[in-house]
DNA sequence: ACGATATATACGGAAATACAGATATGATAG
DNA sequence: CTATCATATCTGTATTTCCGTATATATCGT
């Protein structure tokens, strides 16, 4: 059974541009913090200092990782005070993971040892 | 309306190991020569040559690619004689870029200008 | 206004990734 | 078996990404 590709609409952007947003979208979610970001956002609304208490690193990064986020639509925040909060608001965000995960459980030896990238 | 989470199924692999697979899992789609590949061997089974043809890219960089793409499970390969074919075999995958490409286009201006990485 | 707390940005170094060119493997034809 | 074509792997280099430290901005309490 082959995979089915409707015509007429690319699957993917056709200009250079395009896909290089494209690109830099899927990368906000290719960094085990940032993921571990998404699923913490994804359980509820989080402050940012509770974001830094749950990955093992610097306020600095945390932010930065928090911003990676934001900036590619992955979760939207909301200033309350000197508390900035998080949270994952588009479901699609949490369909696509999951997907993700789907598809990586099935071949997770495989994944695990690609060297060639 | 906030995004829905179903308890007791963590979305992310809990494990470090396991949010690494899936890093690396996203990270394959995160390339916008792989995005091209993938759009390609969706349309239909292309040998290697065909894929250094399409991409403007030497012939080893295109077989790297190509190599990070089957690793990762999102293409499959069939060897027939001297030719190497490939094709996304699985449907999954076009749903996910599918996704990705919605999501990605309701933040297209932010996305392209995000330097915070 | 001043100090304290929360978050964001700037900067430089270490590690990972993308690339081109050269070489190696695999398969077919003669 | 040798030459040739298709693909894969190796090597060195440029770029990008991740990180921590230090600094800047923003908000609140006094």
């Amino acid at each position: 059974m082959e995979a089915q590709l409707s015509f007429d609409t690319p699957l993917v952007p056709p200009t250079t541009q395009g896909r290089a947003v494209l690109a830099r979208f899927f990368q906000a979610i290719s960094d085990p913090n940032r993921l571990a970001l998404i699923e913490f956002l994804a359980e509820g609304e989080r402050s940012a200092t509770e974001c830094v208490q749950l990955l093992e690193l610097t306020q600095s990064r945390a932010s930065s990782h928090l911003a990676c986020l934001t900036n590619c639509g992955l979760i939207t925040s909301r200033r309350q005070g000197r508390f900035v909060f998080y949270r994952v608001e588009d479901q699609r965000v949490i369909d696509l993971v999951r997907l993700g995960v789907e598809i990586a459980a099935d071949h997770a030896e495989a994944v695990a040892t690609c060297t060639r990238i």
